[in-house]
DNA sequence: TCAATAGTGTCTGTGAGACATTATTAA
DNA sequence: TTAATAATGTCTCACAGACACTATTGA
């Protein structure tokens, strides 16, 4: 029933995957979770998390399914979106696939358990992720999640999904300064992100750190969008957005 | 071979379908194109239109070839995106189907022909469509691409796709109060359009309406970004934006 | 002349970049 | 007291909203 289609019209009936890139900001910089793939194709390869969507899931089930068993995290405290779904006819040399794609934000993740289909998984660095080969489009992949991350962050308040509660002021910026690449004023980040409503909310405590003043500390506020937005253009780097594919 | 998957793990081998949520603006109102359904499932009822993606076509070819089987257009001068994708176990009677919904923004489309699967087809006032039934999960699409045709509205230049060219300052301006659902101030509008850089590039000629002073006439510029973003909040309507599931 | 639409100029408040200054801790 | 980090304050410029005013056409 399932492949009614296949036949009399030229339709693609095709295996359905779920494929996600994972970030996390650790002090170094951002991170992405790779695998090294355990069997064909690919085998050896580094590829991002992914797979088959069962009978009777939903694709974002599939997507936090995928995660738990690729990194042992649930999906409770992590942002995930829908990026976009990939289906040229060669992408998998075992046949037509398409793969919908996720950008997954969390905080600090623990170290990922080897997954059922993954010999190893690792936290790579973005940049040598981005110059090293993936399997299959995944290289694509990566960049669109990583473009849509960037600009996600001036408009939204999922920065926040980077940092564990509670967090300070330095740490939110933190994970601006590593998704863009550039330093943020603090002074002018501080206005910014405290004169937006339900972006943080104060807690009232304090943490001291080993030297220095102590800071205070912020837990998620309500807010999803973030107005007016956290400019990033003017200076910096030049404001380059993603997607907005005109044909 | 495309089925493998199948079997012995559970995973979903289905059918992959494109639906369009197609846009345009009409001196009335904005529309979008609705078909009466010619088969079942919904026979008779009203969706969008879309259809089954062929083997070895892309999922932009697929959106593309629906598009001109649809409305009798090819997707020359038209802005073509990809939405989401929607798999959701129960969202089509005949079995499992995941469908890769696509928004496309024209200026003022021919009246749509009758095409292969259409019975009839039509550019419905969006105030309507989203007030009927929709077959499938269609009217949850609809509204997602309603939602992100706003948001789009603000930091690209696609507003400029609803426009033929040459356009006037005036055209350009009425497809933001269409949408948007209230009207801008003439004069600041222009002042942000000719200050951003290659959004509009003056043709140079005037058209003289019947009656009044003639208008500058623009072509769209090789900007696809729009810096700085065009306000949508502070007044008229507070800015709610689309997408941003948080999990 | 008037009606109607197109386009310019100006005032003002607000937000952002730059950067100086003050505050609070441990050693 | 010093080093180090956190937080506040201030100056200036650019931009957005409001709105008055001028320009150009046909009737």
């Amino acid at each position: 029933m399932v492949n009614r289609a296949s036949k009399h019209d030229g339709s693609a009936s095709a295996a359905v995957t779920v494929d996600l890139v994972i970030f996390t900001v650790l002090d170094a910089g951002l991170r992405v979770l790779l695998i090294e793939r355990g069997k064909p194709p690919f085998k050896g390869e580094l590829a991002l998390p992914g797979g088959f969507v069962r009978v009777g899931e939903d694709l974002d089930q599939a997507a936090l399914r995928e995660l738990a068993e690729e990194t042992g995290i649930n999906g409770n405290e992590l942002y995930l979106e829908q990026l976009r779904t990939f289906g040229a006819p060669g992408r998998d040399p075992r046949g037509r696939t398409f793969t919908v794609a996720y950008l997954a934000l969390g905080p600090n993740l623990p170290a990922p358990v080897a997954g059922t289909d993954a010999a190893t998984a690792h936290w790579a660095p973005v940049e040598a992720a981005l110059a090293s080969e993936l399997a299959f489009d995944h290289l694509a992949i990566l960049r669109e999640g990583l473009d849509r991350a960037r600009a996600k962050l001036e408009y939204t308040t999922v920065a926040a999904a980077f940092c564990r509660e509670p967090f300070t002021m330095a740490e939110l910026r933190h994970v601006y300064e590593v998704i863009w690449g550039f330093p943020l004023d603090p002074s002018n980040f501080r206005r910014k992100v405290t004169k937006a409503t339900d972006f943080v909310v104060p807690t009232g405590e304090l943490r001291t750190p080993e030297i220095g003043r102590p800071a205070a500390l912020y837990r998620r506020g309500p807010a999803a969008l973030l107005f007016p937005p956290m400019p990033r253009s003017a200076d910096g780097e030049p404001a380059s957005y993603a997607s907005s594919a005109r044909v």
